[in-house]
DNA sequence: CACATTATGTGCGCAATGCGCACAGTCAAG
DNA sequence: CTTGACTGTGCGCATTGCGCACATAATGTG
């Protein structure tokens, strides 16, 4: 086949330009095999989990050993090292999450005795950036750095409220909406109007959608521009409180948390809300 | 099996083994690139930290923004996307700190009213896992993956006297033991018994010395083979409790939650110790 | 206002790089 | 023992990713 390509700007079938660096991806890939289910993993493992050569596997994992950021034990099974951490926390600290933001929730929740989140939207989910747990038994396991799906919490909706018009029509239509609990709203269009609903009311509640027994009101958080580019919520468990009284006691300490922490968050450029295939050709 | 050395094991000049990838190495270092300093940064920018030539570092971002770690603005600059923080969280998650090692820091913080940390050994810093801050104000502005040099640290200390007796030596041998202040302790003697001290009582005390005005106790926690494998402390300030009464109220507690956290920690493999963290921009 | 100056994006030829096959050694189970 | 599912490693070859070089756009300076 000497079908060789002339200089195709979009790659042929394969998918991936000539500027595309496979190696970094699979690399990745192979940091990205750990999980929390499994935090040991043999070459052959890691091999199977990225679809690559054993070969491939082993070259990658030793060269992450040799940066440090993973180790192998005399087993010779791999695992992840602190280092690992260097990669993501640049990201937090450049929002000054630490320092402006927690301090800002921890306030909130001495103020709310409930617990309260900050996210951000990135892809279809939410990615919780810091949290203060209130003392009371935790009700859902949530980290910084988890995502849950957008479209069933209350974070989520009021930042896709946020979106350009066209971007919440490309994400609803690409985005298969399940159902976590049998409360969750799949019915794409109950679900954006839910979505402009939380636009014009800037607040959104949403209880027992994303797990039976967790109700929670969130607000945007605006950034200078006056984009959504966070947003904060308050989580208690829905026996608690009803949605009203979310609502009462919630919402005005909520809003004013946003306030607080508007100056917190830099600009973020927007979400290319299109993971898989974008052109963006000048 | 250390074979013979033919030529791929000591590799030609760059340093790197055949079987080395660089381009992940590459690849990271982009990541790594941004800094809490610096959350956006150009090609260019990028390019000259990395010391790579600017088509490479076109190609690496534009890799990086296909994969939704980074993005660019209107203006090309580029910006880590919270992404990046699936990276490192796996880790965290895979220790589960969250689940097991918060709760008990939390606890240990409303008995104590003080400030508590998880830190582990990674190379010749201790790396923050884990933190639950008092009330009181910060006093030192440290976040979960944070790193600090592990001389000067009481968390640093018992760790450092965990470490089998050669990796020790060797560890002294090669670190530049810099004065953070007045008070820190730079002589290597005085360090080796510093440690061994630490070792012996199974605490560490360390007072102003990775900066005026902090005081800190730590014990190690062990893993099921009774190993090193973190620590916790109980940070405060000096004008606050003298160290005899930093033992007194504090030692006790402490000791109680590292038995609590060991189940949390799986065995790490054993740090390295040889790859110094460099790396550093030009 | 034209001229440096320095940033950007992109094509292309070429060699080094990283690929995966294939072979060898190792441990466990049957 | 045989079998099978693992490991580590050498090596030839095609690919991949490299950086030069050029075109262009945005800055700043006389």
């Amino acid at each position: 086949m000497s079908s060789d390509r002339p200089d195709d700007d979009i790659a042929a079938d394969a998918g991936q330009p000539r500027w595309f660096v496979a190696s970094l991806e699979r690399g990745l890939s192979v940091l990205l095999a750990f999980g929390s289910d499994t935090p040991e993993l043999t070459v052959g493992e890691v091999a199977r989990r990225t679809a690559m050569s054993r070969a491939a596997a082993r070259r990658f994992l030793m060269t992450l050993e040799r940066l440090g950021y993973v180790a192998v034990d005399p087993k010779q099974r791999y695992s992840l090292r602190p280092k690992v951490l260097d990669l993501g926390f640049a990201f937090l600290s450049s929002l000054n999450v630490e320092a402006l933001a927690l301090p800002v929730l921890k306030a909130l929740t001495r103020e709310t005795t409930e617990t309260t989140n900050l996210a951000m939207l990135d892809g279809g989910d939410i990615v919780y950036l810091a949290r203060s747990v209130a003392y009371r038994p935790l009700h859902m396991s949530v980290h910084t750095g988890d995502r849950l799906p957008a479209y069933a919490t209350s974070l989520g909706r009021v930042m896709l409220a946020g979106l350009p018009a066209g971007a919440l029509d490309a994400w609803l239509a690409r985005t298969p909406l399940r159902a976590l609990t049998p409360h969750t709203v799949t019915d794409p269009e109950r679900l954006r109007a839910l979505i402009a609903d939380a636009g014009r009311d800037g607040y959104a509640l949403v209880a027992d959608e994303i797990a039976v027994g967790i109700i929670s009101i969130a607000v945007p958080v605006l950034d200078a521009a006056g984009k959504v580019a966070a947003a904060v919520n308050i989580s208690s468990q829905s026996g608690r409180w009803t949605g009203p009284e979310m609502i009462e006691r919630f919402l005005e300490p909520l809003r004013a948390a946003a306030r607080d922490l508007a100056p917190a968050l830099r600009a973020m450029p927007r979400p290319p809300a299109s993971p898989p295939t974008e052109g963006r050709t000048p």
